[in-house]
DNA sequence: CGGCATGTTTCGCC
DNA sequence: AGGCGAAACATGCC
């Protein structure tokens, strides 16, 4: 599920916790700092921010950043913003709370819940995000021909580089390369003007209506697309499914080249 | 049961 | 030295 979009979405969901206290805060030991409790308890939000996949608490003192991996979702206030197919049944399990954090006035729901079945995401204290390249919503044709100029690996490779763009992961990745036309296999150095203009144009319209209709995975090539590879919905050629640098790949061999 | 999964980090090979 | 791919991580689901 988390890619940039739903850290965008959870960020905005987040919001209603600006100006409440942490009054208590729980976490699983194994994703999070061990003073992680101690360290966070009594401190004010005072803003929420992503950066690339990453959302930031910001407070009057640390910052806490939620890095979700595969699975993580956010529960705000007892209340999912995505809901949506992975693990459909018995969701938001309790024994799969990674972070609850309960702010002044809340009673027993917890304000900021983890949730993370396969606990691959992480809890940090004043993450460093330097290494992260232009976000995906500030992405321009200079910004990724730079990027991409030296780059021998395969377009699709690149673009899941959090420090070339960041925020886009491997759905909207294959989305992006399915719109614009450019097989994931070609070397990103091999990409001309056109074809990264191209590109660029493509994640500026896309991920704004992905992001209206609830995520990464909302765009044309949906989950159970990747997974059935049917015809085209473009030109009716069979979908094709690659590994590529260990991630699947799904692409229309017929109008992507 | 085997294989696969929206991610990141680490290791080892050129 | 640095770029790159594979493996590891961890667990649920089909």
């Amino acid at each position: 599920m988390p890619e940039g979009l739903e850290a965008e979405i959870w960020r905005r969901a987040l919001t209603a916790t600006v100006g409440r206290r942490i009054t208590s805060a729980w976490v699983d030991h194994r994703v999070a700092p061990t003073e992680f409790v101690s360290v966070v308890t009594g401190l004010s939000v005072t803003a929420i921010r992503r950066a690339g996949k990453v959302v930031l608490i910001e407070t009057d003192g640390p910052t806490i950043g939620l890095h979700f991996g595969m699975t993580g979702r956010v529960i705000v206030d007892g209340d999912a913003p995505i809901d949506r197919l992975e693990y459909a049944s018995g969701r938001d399990r309790p024994e799969w709370d990674r972070l609850r954090l309960f702010t002044n006035g809340d009673g027993a729901v917890a304000a900021v819940r983890l949730n993370d079945p396969r606990r691959l995401g992480r809890v940090r204290l004043n993450p460093d995000t330097t290494g992260l390249g232009v976000d995906m919503f500030e992405l321009s044709v200079t910004s990724l021909e730079d990027a991409l100029k030296c780059r021998r690996i395969a377009i699709k490779t690149a673009l899941l580089d959090q420090a070339v763009v960041a925020g886009l992961g491997n759905l909207c990745v294959d989305e992006m390369l399915w719109w614009g036309g450019i097989d994931p296999h070609r070397p990103a150095k091999s990409l001309d003007g056109d074809e990264t203009k191209r590109l660029v144009d493509v994640v500026r319209r896309r991920l704004p209506i992905m992001l209206r209709r609830g995520g990464s995975t909302m765009g044309d090539l949906s989950p159970d697309v990747r997974a059935a590879c049917p015809p085209c919905e473009r030109d009716g050629h069979p979908l094709r499914r690659d590994m590529i640098a260990g991630r699947t790949a799904v692409w229309c061999p017929d109008h992507q080249h």
